[in-house]
RNA sequence: GCCGGUGUGGCGGAAUUGGUAGACGCAGCGGAUUCAAAAUCCGCCGCUAGCGAUAGCGUGUCGGUUCGAGUCCGACCACCGGCACCA
C-alpha cells in the first residue's frame, strides 16, 4: 500500500484509491513549505478578517472546537478564493480555572500544565489542516500580552473609568476561600460541602453603565443574528421609570426606590428593604429574631438564577414608610430577594400589579389592593394572581381614568413638583467586577500605600509578571501567601487580586492584526483588519463575552486606538455537539457513565435503536438520551482517533453536513463512515475520468441533451453552492447540491456516450466544479484532485467557479395542480406559458376533471413557475 | 423565576419571500458482484387502505388568518442556551 501520496502523474495512471492521511501530509507540508497563509497587510486589496473564538488549552481538542473551527476555516478559504486578502490567526485564551484546579490534583503549576495543554492542541488544529497564519499565535498567559492590558487598565484608571466598591461573593467558610457560581452547588462549596455566605469584600470594577447607551444602539450597525441583539438588549435592559422618595416614621433617611410603574404608585401597600440595608441592620438591633433572619438571608448563592427560585421570604421591620402622596403609612419589609446591589436596596410592592409582590403579599397577608382596570374597565379579580397589564386607573383619587402613559406623566408631575420624584432612565447593565481572588490571571496592576493609598502602577513599573513557580491548595490564591510577590516595602504592598479572565478575550482580536510588536498594545495594522468580518463561536458567549469585548473596543477606540466602533461585523452562533450517552445505575444511586466508542446498540427491524451492551463486559447498559458532549456524561468523542481512522478532509466534511451551523449536531459514526463514502466516490469519480482521457475545449453548440441537461445541472450546483456558502452559511446544502452533482455525474457516464469528446468536456466542466466546491470544506483531498486535473496552481489560488446563466434556462417547467389546495396533477409546460395555456391544460388533466366534477370554479389562482390552484365548491 | 431559542419519516436534516413536505445523507429492505465475506454498484424506502390507478392522514399540542400554512398570529407542552466568578 505505499503508493504515491500525490494524484498528480502522468496521463491513465491516476490512482483510483482515495488515501486519506497520505495525501492530508502532503497537502499540509505543500502549504507550510510555501507559508501560504501568512497574512500580509496590502491596502490595495479588500481584507476579510475571519476569526473563530479561540479555546480555553484544557488539554485537547473537543468536537465543539473542531466544528467551530471547521466552519471559520470553510468561511477564510472560500473567501480567499474570491480573491480577498484573508487573516484567520488562532490563539490560547490561557487563563481560567482549569489550571488551578488541574494544579491541586496533579501538583502541577498552572502555567506548565497550560503551555503543555497548548503544544498537544496546536499538533490536533495543525492536523485538520485549518489555514491560520500561525505567525501571529499568542496565549493570553504571555507576559507580552497581558502586559498591554494592564497598561491599559492603567490609562482606564486615569480616565475615571475604573473604581473599588463593596461587592458581594461567594464564601466558603471551610476552606476561606471564594468560590466561583459554578463551584456553589445547592448552596454548598463543592469541595468542602460547608454552607456558602455571602460575604462583602472590595472589589475593582469597569464603568461599563457609562456605556449602555451606546452598547444599546450599536446593535443597530452590526449583522448579527436577531436573537442575539435581542438577548443583549434584553440584558442592557434600558428602562424608563420614576426614582422616588419614601420618608420612614421616625427616621431622618428617607428610602429611595425606583419604579417602572409609577401608574400602580396608589396601590402600594408595603416597601420592601434588602438585608444587607442600614434600616434592616437597625431593625435588628435589639431584635435577636430579625438578626438571625438577616443572618438567614447571608445564606446560599449570589447567582441570579439561585435569588430568583429561591423561596421569597420576609420579614416586618416595624419601621412604617410614608406614601409620597397620600400621607399613608405602609410597613417596610426586609425581603431576601431584594439585593442592596442592584439599584437602591429598596422596592415599592404593588401586589395588585406585580406577581412577585402578589405572592409575597399573600404570604405574609399583606392587603392586595386594585389600582387598573381589566381590559372591560372593571376592577381585576386578584384572587389568584396580580393583574400586570397597562389599563385604566381606579381607586387613584385624581388620577382615577387615566392610560398608563398618562398616569404616568400625571404621577411623576405630581412627584417633582412635590419633590419626592423624578422620571430617570434606569439600566439594568451592571458595572464590570473584573478582579478575581485567584492565582492563575493577569495580576491587576496597582499597589497601596501605608496610608492607605490606592496608585495605579507607572509604566516603569509595569509589566507586572505572574510568578510562574507556585504551589496551588484548594485554600485562595497562593499570590497572597507570597510576599515575595506583594510586599514592595516601605509599607507598600501590592494587588493580589488578577483580571477576570473575561478581560483577555476582550482585546485578542485586535492585538492578532500586530501581536509581534513590542512596542504598543496596537498599530495601524489594527485599522487595516478590524472590524473582523466574521466572528464565529458558541450562543453560550451571546451576551457577557461579546458584550465586554464591545465594551472594551469602545473603550480603545477612545484612546485612539482603533478607529471602528464595533470589533465584530458579522457574528454566526454556533450549535453545540451531542451525542448519546449510557450509564450503568450504581447502588449508591449514582451513575456510571460509557463512553459511546464503548457500546454497542442493538436495533429493532426498523432500525430503531433497542438496547445497548458494553462492550467490555458484554453486560447491558441503559441509553441515557442524546446530550451535549461532556466529560461528566462521558460521551465525548474523541477527534483524534476519527482523524486517525477516516482523516481530517471525513471529519470536517461530516460535521459541515450533519446540521446547519447554528443548530445542535448530533454526533453519528454511521454518519462519518457516509461522509468517508463520499470521498472515496469523489475521488474515484475524478480519478477515471483523468484515466479517461483529454477532454475536447467545450463547444456549447454542440452539446445533445443529456450534455446539455449535465451542464445545467454543474451551473445550478455552482449558484446553489455559492449562495449557501457564501451568503447563507449553510453548509450542509452547498454539500447535499455536490452529491446531488456527482450522483448525476454518475448517472451520466453509465447512461451515455461519457468518453466523447464534448461528453469528456462536459464531464470535466463537472467534476471541476465539484473540486472547487468542495475545496474550502475537504481542502486536502481538493488540492490533490486540482493537481490531478492538470492545474499548476494550487487549489487554495483557484477562482471559484462562476456561474454562466445561459447554461440555466430550461425548455419546459413542472407545474403542480391543486383543487382546494391539494395537488391533484403536475403538468409540462413551456417555461413562458400563457396564462390561459396553463389554465386550460391544467383544467384538461382527468384526475382534476374528477375532482370539480359536479362543482363550480370559483377562481384559479397560477403562480408562475409553480403552480395552479383551482378553488371550486 | 427571568431573557433567548428549538420541535418535520426509524435517524441527522431539506423546503431561502405564504406556493408540489421529506432534497442530501444514515439506517433498513431487495438485487448484482463474490467460493464466501468485506468493499463496491443498482433499486425500494412517511403512515394507513388498495393488486394498482388512487384516496385519506401527516411538520410538538390546541385554535386562528388565507385560495393555499412546516413557514404568519394566539394559547399551551417538552427540551436546550444564558443569568454577571465556567469558558
Amino acid at each position: 500500500m505505499n503508493r504515491s501520496p500525490n494524484a498528480r502523474c502522468t496521463a491513465q495512471t491516476m490512482d483510483t484509491q482515495y488515501q486519506p492521511h497520505a495525501t492530508e501530509s502532503a497537502a499540509q507540508q505543500y502549504w507550510d513549505k510555501n507559508a501560504c497563509f501568512k497574512a500580509v497587510e496590502d491596502a490595495n486589496r479588500e481584507k476579510f478578517y475571519c476569526l473563530s473564538m479561540f479555546p480555553y488549552p484544557s488539554g485537547k481538542l473537543h468536537m465543539g472546537h473542531v466544528r467551530n473551527y471547521t466552519i471559520g476555516d470553510v468561511v477564510s478559504r472560500y473567501q480567499r478564493m474570491q480573491g480577498r486578502n484573508v487573516l484567520q490567526p488562532m490563539g490560547w485564551d490561557a487563563f481560567g480555572m482549569p489550571a488551578e484546579n488541574a494544579a491541586i490534583k496533579n501538583r502541577v503549576p498552572p502555567g506548565d500544565w497550560t503551555y503543555q495543554n497548548i503544544d498537544y492542541m496546536r499538533r490536533q488544529l495543525k492536523a485538520l489542516g485549518f489555514a491560520y497564519d500561525w505567525s501571529r499565535e499568542f496565549a493570553t498567559c504571555d507576559v507580552d500580552y497581558y502586559r498591554w492590558e494592564q497598561w491599559f487598565f492603567t490609562k482606564l484608571v486615569e480616565k475615571g473609568l475604573v473604581y473599588k466598591k463593596m461587592s458581594t461573593v461567594n464564601w466558603d467558610p471551610v476552606d476561606n476561600t471564594v468560590l466561583a457560581n459554578e463551584q456553589v452547588i445547592d448552596g454548598r462549596g463543592w469541595r468542602s460541602g460547608a454552607l456558602v455566605e455571602r460575604k462583602e469584600i472590595p472589589l475593582w470594577f469597569l464603568k461599563i453603565t457609562d456605556y449602555a447607551e451606546e452598547l444599546l444602539a450599536d446593535l443597530e450597525h452590526v449583522d448579527w443574528p436577531e436573537q442575539v441583539k435581542t438577548m443583549q438588549r434584553n440584558w442592557i435592559g434600558k428602562s424608563r421609570g420614576v426614582e422616588l422618595t419614601f420618608d420612614v416614621a421616625g427616621r431622618d433617611a428617607p428610602l429611595e426606590v425606583y419604579t417602572t410603574r409609577p401608574d400602580t404608585l396608589m396601590g402600594v401597600t408595603y416597601v420592601a428593604v434588602a438585608a444587607g440595608h442600614p434600616l434592616a441592620r437597625q431593625a435588628a438591633e435589639g431584635d435577636p429574631d430579625m438578626a438571625a433572619f438577616l443572618e438567614e438571608c447571608a445564606r446560599g448563592g449570589t447567582s441570579e438564577a439561585d435569588l430568583a427560585t429561591m423561596e421569597k421570604r420576609g420579614r416586618d421591620t416595624g419601621y412604617k414608610a410614608i406614601h409620597p402622596l397620600t400621607g399613608r403609612e405602609v410597613p417596610v419589609f426586609v425581603a431576601n430577594f431584594v439585593l442592596m446591589e442592584y439599584g437602591t436596596g429598596a422596592v415599592m410592592a404593588v401586589p395588585g400589579h406585580d406577581q412577585r409582590d402578589w405572592e409575597f403579599a399573600t404570604k405574609y397577608g399583606l392587603p392586595i389592593e386594585a389600582v387598573i382596570a381589566d381590559a372591560d374597565g372593571n376592577a381585576p379579580d386578584l384572587s389568584d394572581g396580580a393583574y400586570a397589564e397597562h389599563g385604566r386607573l381606579i381607586n387613584s383619587g385624581e388620577f382615577d381614568g387615566l392610560d398608563f402613559d398618562g398616569a404616568f406623566r400625571a404621577i411623576a408631575l405630581r412627584l417633582e413638583a412635590e419633590g419626592r420624584g423624578e422620571v430617570r432612565t434606569n439600566f439594568r447593565l451592571r458595572d464590570w467586577g473584573v478582579a478575581r481572588q485567584r492565582y492563575w490571571g493577569a495580576p491587576i496592576p496597582v499597589k497601596y500605600g501605608p496610608e492607605g493609598e490606592t496608585v495605579p502602577l507607572t509604566d516603569d513599573e509595569l509589566p507586572v509578571a505572574l510568578p510562574m513557580e507556585v504551589e496551588v491548595d484548594a485554600t485562595g490564591s497562593p499570590l497572597k501567601k507570597m510576599p515575595a510577590f506583594y510586599d514592595l516595602g516601605d509599607g507598600w504592598t501590592r494587588e493580589t487580586d488578577t483580571f477576570d479572565t473575561f478581560m483577555e478575550s476582550s482585546w485578542y482580536y485586535a492585538r492578532f492584526a500586530c501581536a509581534d510588536n513590542p512596542e504598543a498594545m496596537l498599530d495601524e495594522r489594527a485599522d487595516y483588519w478590524l472590524p473582523v468580518d466574521l466572528y464565529i463561536g458558541g450562543i453560550e458567549h451571546a451576551i457577557l463575552h461579546l458584550l465586554y469585548a464591545r465594551f472594551f473596543h469602545k473603550l480603545m477606540r477612545d484612546f485612539g486606538l482603533v478607529n471602528s466602533d464595533e470589533p465584530f461585523q458579522r457574528l454566526l452562533t454556533q450549535g453545540m455537539v451531542i451525542a448519546e450517552t449510557f450509564y450503568r445505575e450504581l447502588p449508591d444511586g449514582g451513575k456510571d457513565w460509557f463512553n459511546p466508542a464503548d457500546v454497542d446498540v442493538q436495533r429493532d427491524d426498523k432500525g430503531r435503536p433497542v438496547s445497548a451492551v458494553y462492550r467490555g463486559d458484554g453486560q447491558p447498559v441503559a441509553m441515557g438520551g442524546i446530550e451535549k458532549m461532556s466529560k461528566s456524561k462521558n460521551n465525548g468523542v474523541d477527534p483524534q482517533a476519527m482523524i486517525d481512522r477516516f482523516g481530517a478532509d471525513t471529519v470536517r466534511l461530516f460535521m459541515m453536513f450533519a446540521a446547519p451551523p447554528e443548530q445542535s449536531l448530533e454526533w453519528s459514526d454511521a454518519g462519518v463512515e457516509g461522509a468517508h463514502r463520499f470521498l472515496k466516490r469523489l475521488w474515484k469519480l475524478v480519478a477515471d475520468h483523468v484515466n479517461a482521457g483529454t477532454p475536447a475545449a467545450l463547444d456549447v453548440a454542440a452539446l445533445d441533451d443529456a450534455q446539455k441537461a449535465l451542464r445545467r445541472k454543474t451551473h445550478e450546483t455552482i449558484a446553489k453552492a455559492s449562495d449557501d456558502i457564501g451568503r447563507r452559511t449553510t453548509f450542509n446544502t452547498a454539500i447535499a447540491a455536490v452529491m446531488e452533482l456527482t450522483n448525476a455525474l454518475g448517472r451520466f457516464q453509465n447512461e451515455n456516450a461519457a468518453d466523447s469528446p464534448q461528453g469528456l468536456a462536459v464531464t470535466r466542466e463537472a467534476v471541476e466544479a465539484c473540486v472547487l466546491l468542495l475545496a474550502p470544506i475537504t481542502p486536502h483531498a481538493c488540492h490533490a484532485l486540482w493537481e490531478a486535473l492538470g492545474h499548476d496552481e494550487p487549489a487554495i489560488d483557484a477562482r471559484w467557479p462562476a456561474v454562466d446563466e445561459s447554461a440555466l434556462v430550461k425548455d419546459s417547467v413542472e407545474l403542480a395542480v391543486q383543487v382546494n389546495g391539494k395537488l391533484r396533477a403536475r403538468i409540462e409546460t413551456a417555461p413562458d406559458a400563457a396564462r390561459d395555456a396553463v389554465e386550460a391544460e391544467a383544467m384538461a388533466s382527468e384526475n382534476v376533471q374528477r375532482h370539480i366534477e359536479g362543482k363550480t370554479v370559483r377562481k384559479v389562482i397560477v403562480v408562475p413557475g409553480k403552480l395552479v390552484n383551482i378553488v371550486a365548491n
